[in-house]
DNA sequence: TGACGATTTGACGAACTCATCATATCAATA
DNA sequence: TATTGATATGATGAGTTCGTCAAATCGTCA
């Protein structure tokens, strides 16, 4: 693992990390961790209403990509981000998506207000999709 | 599309911009369009030597998750970040993932040092695959 | 208008991820 | 030791992504 990993060139790396968040419950589950020190399993089934069995194949995700890390005391078991720098990372998408999120509004306040066909510039959104 | 995501939670929001960021090509895409103010098409193919289709298809994807914006001038095609804070988020990952890198080599290094069964513990990679 | 360079799109099989349910495992306790 | 609460793992079908090749489109120029 590890070993196999020294390998590999660190876009790789880089693009495994983020297919580690590239899921919903597994950026919720981040976000938590985010918040507190650490966070039980039993605490993030009350926040998020998720059924056991779902829940801990997403930490088993997690734990896979080595993003958070997990211990047992007595029956419960706590998870904790595995680096201070993660939940910066979230901090920095959420600065990348406020952008996104304005220009796209934006866009549709543009669109509310131009004619039916309008300019033939291929950048940004418009030439998405 | 917009009018779509209006109604997402962020989280979901969030996992999709990741999923844009998921696969290595994307990732040198991206790492060329921070070390530049803007990228043609055909500087990314000598760079990185792929085919053009392959890359193509690679930008559509940056293009359809609104990360990159596009511009033809001619018969070349211009891309850069759609955000100033794109090359923030690639730098927040090398952050974390010098802690991930780092926490591994000195696992590896535990590892030659212990005798061949270790500890019993869950925490952190030991615990993963 | 046809040829050519640059780039994008379409199509398809393989690989991977996701959702979900059943089962197994771990720890505590009577 | 059996039971119970907590959590993890296994299995499987559906959905999505990826890799790759063929074809289409766009812009320029003779």
């Amino acid at each position: 693992m590890a070993l196999a990993e020294a390998d590999q060139p660190l876009y790789e790396i880089k693009a495994n990390l983020f297919k580690g968040l590239a899921h919903p419950v597994r950026i919720r589950i981040l976000e938590l961790l985010s918040a507190a020190p650490e966070v039980s399993v039993a605490e993030m089934l009350t926040d998020m209403g998720l059924e056991a069995s779902h829940l801990s194949q997403h930490l088993s995700v997690l734990r896979r990509h080595r993003l958070v890390t997990s211990e047992r005391r007595g029956s419960h078991v706590y998870y904790r981000w595995v680096s201070v720098h993660g939940a910066e990372l979230l901090a920095a998408a959420r600065l990348l998506l406020g952008d996104l999120l304005q220009s796209s509004a934006e866009q549709l306040q543009q669109a509310a207000t131009l004619p039916p066909m309008g300019t033939s510039d291929v950048s940004t959104v418009a030439g998405g999709r």
